[in-house]
DNA sequence: CAAGGTAGTGAGTGGCCACTACCTTTCCCG
DNA sequence: CGGGAAAGGTAGTGGCCACTCACTACCTTG
């Protein structure tokens, strides 16, 4: 297998056990383990435990933009907007990218991380507003739900059975406006 | 001083670390350095790290409920919400509240910092409905805009210039019901 | 002043873990 | 078919760190 094949299945091991253990608490040993090669090997593929890191940062994010995009297709508006909200929910099936957005959020007391994981969120943001083109108002709502998701997932609120958590599970695209 | 002197400074100490930190990112070194006692006196105070560390949760969960309850003070409805909004926006100035819940969400791998979180995150919850009275969707919108403020903490978005980012950190609270 | 309890510390210890040095195998190409 | 680079592994190593043990200083109470 060539290093960039590595490198990607690295990288995909490396998503998985960061989403669940964050930087500090993943071990390079279990990336390895999973990735199905030699933990020394990882060293000649990511120069650095933290490279690695911030590279899946990167990915999840730029994957997650990806993802909008076609969610999104041709529409436009307020309905390219209810089309990416509908898509982030689909995430959750595979909670990977939302956990390890959170992650990325709490690891950003270091300076290299912070500046990807700003990059990250700045791309998602840019893409959300071309792909919409509705007025910061909308997509800073969008957002806000968003983090409210990841949450939800981190907590695993699906799983309690208090009527409250269960309706926070509910994705149900609240209309723009409401009548009222 | 007494032991439950000491062990609220412990705390007091821990709530700073792992807001940076978190649990696998901080070591018992730097919060007993911070605490100013030695390490080992820590293990007296608490029996494991990770029981400092829920203990730290707890706190700040409880602490930003109370802060809820003193913003709120004699209002209701949705003029309690605002107020509650502002009290959160308030928490920005020392940002640890904030990233220490953060750091919650995302260790919440583990069970027991879950079950802890799940606490805190229902004690929160239900002092926003039972201070405003609003309904389900008010307080989900709420709690929604809190964990971008959260996230914008982490990412200290007031440093970066841009435009968008400016406007994301301007505390305005916007009106509930936008006419049209 | 004896006796016991409480606050607190110095000196470990065992294990984990990021990272390194060096060796082996494979395979392509002239 | 020889050689060299690239893929990959084995065996460390040094440092950090959660947690323990054995001990001291002090304070209270009868």
């Amino acid at each position: 297998m060539s290093a960039e094949q590595r490198r990607a299945s690295v990288l995909a091991a490396a998503v998985e056990e960061f989403a669940h253990g964050g930087l500090t608490g993943t071990s390079t040993e279990s990336i390895a383990a999973r990735a199905g090669i030699s933990q020394p090997y990882l060293f000649r593929l990511f120069p650095t435990k933290k490279a690695l890191f911030i590279a899946v940062v990167e990915q999840v994010f730029r994957r997650t933009a990806t993802h909008f995009e076609r969610a999104a297709g041709e529409l436009t508006g307020s309905e390219a907007l209810d089309a990416i909200k509908l898509s982030y929910w689909e995430l959750f099936t595979d909670q990977t990218y939302l956990l390890t957005q959170l992650q990325a959020y709490s690891s950003c007391y270091d300076p290299d991380i912070q500046a990807a994981t700003r990059g990250g969120f700045r791309e998602l943001w840019e893409t959300a507003t071309r792909l919409t083109g509705l007025p910061f108002e909308d997509i800073s709502q969008f957002f806000a739900h968003g983090m409210l998701i990841n949450v939800i997932a981190a907590m695993d609120l699906p799983a309690i059975g208090e009527q409250w958590a269960q309706l926070l599970c509910a994705p149900d695209v609240e209309p723009a406006n409401p009548t009222g």
